[in-house]
DNA sequence: CGCAAGGTAGACAAGTTGGTCTACTTTTTG
DNA sequence: CAAAAAGTAGACCAACTTGTCTACCTTGCG
């Protein structure tokens, strides 16, 4: 999973991934038919994590206002590396895999896109389905914070946008 | 240019862009020193096209909801393939490209954070460098809208935006 | 025209890729 | 304990990677 994240999927070759685990090729072959598979593993253990990490950060939000502190205080935390889960902030394991991997019919990009829309209905079911285009705004900027944070290396923008 | 932004630059092999543009190798060679130093000119010709592009569609606003209105507007077109330069919507090609090439260090990286940093420029200047916190919040949007855009098939987000 | 510059096609080198397979060892389990 | 299951190390394969080089051909220009 790190190894894909910090450098991307074509950047890392199988080999490599068995150095960095100590484990044979015989075994990884035997647990995942194709790196593909492996890949798809390490997206949807990302997800799980990333999910719950996420929901847990905007619980009890009452109003859009708070949501919206806890969400950009929570990204604040993972784009400065103090949430350990997560690994060292390298933008959106998601988006970055789906810039490698953008033909629809690919498992991979469908489990990418997956991945925002739940991001989404979370906000949405944090705000208990209230307000439409205010999960939207929330979303939208969440989004520009997390690729701004990476591809600009600004890690003041969450903490910018807490102010505003 | 367009195999690197559809594809991404580690799917394309040097022997595709041959192929595809009917050029010899050693002539590729003989032009550029490295698939990198190729790779940086693709990077640097879409800057240029983009910010000539964006910078048109933003004259002449006037007040904080015109600006945003052109950029929704603009950023609509781009999604749904209207805008001839800038070729078949699949991302933004400067994100897509500092996912696969992350380390500081890498020229290529450096060219995606500039780009990013004019492009924010360009807002700023759009709006007499009146209101920085406005320009943040409408490039944060803006670039919410790009990646949303590309990694959920959401071809209308820029739509709704602009509704909102 | 004659020649230099720069094009073409593609063989080739050295290394890497994902993936298979053999031969052997360790662990699990009935 | 014995047998089966699952691990290990790594040779090997075919295909592909970037990049160099040779040999030939086409241009543009004095």
């Amino acid at each position: 999973m790190d190894l894909f994240y910090q450098h991307g999927i074509h950047a890392i070759g199988i080999n490599e991934v068995l150095k960095s685990s100590g484990i044979a090729k015989k075994t990884l072959y035997n647990h995942f038919e194709s790196k593909e598979a492996l890949v798809l593993a390490t997206l949807e253990q990302r997800h799980h994590l990333f999910i719950s990490w996420l929901s847990h950060c905007l619980e009890n939000a009452q109003t859009n206002e708070q949501l919206a502190e806890q969400l950009f205080s929570a990204l604040d935390q993972w784009i400065n590396n103090k949430v350990a889960v997560l690994g060292d902030f390298r933008g959106c394991y998601f988006i970055n895999t789906a810039a490698e991997f953008g033909e629809l019919t690919n498992p991979i990009n469908q489990l990418c896109q997956r991945h925002k829309l739940a991001v989404k209905a979370i906000l949405k079911q944090a705000l208990n389905d209230a307000d439409d285009a205010a999960v939207e705004r929330l979303f939208l900027l969440s989004e520009g914070i997390i690729s701004t944070a990476y591809t600009c290396h600004d890690t003041d923008v969450a903490k910018r946008a807490l102010k505003n």
